[in-house]
DNA sequence: GTCTATATATGGATAGAC
DNA sequence: GTCTATCCATATATAGAC
């Protein structure tokens, strides 16, 4: 019985446990103690249902990524114009950086790790990265068309995920840095929930510079 | 003697190895073994030289986040004009992420490992983040006498960082979603180095979109 | 299914010879 | 200053009782 008042089978609670641990500390700091601990049951128990640490991760993992690009391969794939593409893409995942901050932290942080065959494999797991092939069309017709200025995809894609994504990744240093506090953090990411998509929209449609 | 053809000393050898160890794993993932191996020594010269792990990897992270930081400094306080800042900074930041990727990703990482307290330590200390005054300075003299559209320093330092820094960062990911090749990826970003200065400029400089 | 106890491996760190 | 050998703590994983 989690807050949800929902009770939850034994699996439940360790996969629940192992998500929050191999978040907050990625998967060579992340101890079966702890997630044991956090899970309230026993260290034994782990192997017993997931086996090893590897096949515990990779199941957490592949949750996480599902769900984080869950969002991204929707919005990608919907019948919604440019415009308001940008404005939800930016939306969703400067509202999940404020809420859930671990999360992108994390699948970033693991496909980086040297030696992790799963993460790659997992990654080219068919449904957990977003298919990118109807973004890329959708630009590609309305740059023929003459509705926005020509402008490359990928550039575009990588525009928008560092301009929301970077500040939740560097959270600790940008907050050093600039001298701010954690509430004038989220101040600022609210702000850019506005800023960016018209910073972007603005590049898009404006006569060049 | 390395591959320059200098001779060094033994310390400097196992801060050479130490650094390309823990940039590549993380202290998590990092093994003293490893360490000594990558500088030809035995294990127990590294704790003769620098008593514990925790020691070396303070001087590892302390001389990562001067060296990355340094040109960031440089460039702020200079006396170059604000376009002149934006252009030297993407500049340096892509050429860096390309030629040196391991260090921004892994200054970010570890600054977001938990429980590291050194970690924010040592960004604490004088003259390892750079000193954003100027740069804030500079902006608010810039919009006050009407010559760039009214911007809040931070979210352009923000801007700009993110844009240079995520394709870095998050690029295992990157590459994958967008079905790039390592030789695109570098096409990829050479062609920021020109795309984001421009960009930057133009919502400065152009009348509201 | 869940526990206690234990096996086995490995990591950081130290002792002591040279 | 550098090595070999070893200690000690801790991590994952398993055995076996209940």
């Amino acid at each position: 019985m989690d807050n949800t008042g929902i009770v939850l089978s034994t699996e439940e609670r360790i996969l629940a446990a192992a998500a929050k641990v191999f978040r907050l500390r990625g998967f060579d700091g992340a101890r079966m103690r702890e997630i044991a601990d956090e899970a309230g049951i026993n260290k034994a128990l782990l192997h017993y249902y997931f086996r090893s640490k590897d096949l515990l991760f990779e199941r957490v993992f592949r949750a996480s990524a599902a769900e984080y690009f869950g969002s991204l391969r929707t919005i990608l794939r919907s019948e919604a114009t440019l415009r308001e593409k940008v404005i939800r893409l930016c939306d969703q995942y400067i509202t999940t950086g404020i809420e859930q901050p671990y999360i992108a932290v994390f699948i970033i942080t693991e496909a980086n790790r040297k030696g992790a065959g799963f993460v790659t494999r997992i990654q080219s797991e068919e449904g957990v990265l977003p298919d990118f092939e109807p973004f890329r069309l959708q630009i590609a017709e309305e740059v023929a068309a003459g509705r926005i200025r020509p402008v490359n995809p990928e550039q575009l894609m990588m525009d928008i995920l560092g301009l929301c994504l970077f500040p939740v990744i560097a959270r600790p240093m940008m907050q050093r840095m600039l001298g701010v506090s954690d509430e004038g953090f989220r101040e600022a990411m609210a702000q850019r929930r506005d800023r960016i998509p018209k910073m972007i929209i603005d590049s898009l449609y404006n006569p060049a510079g």
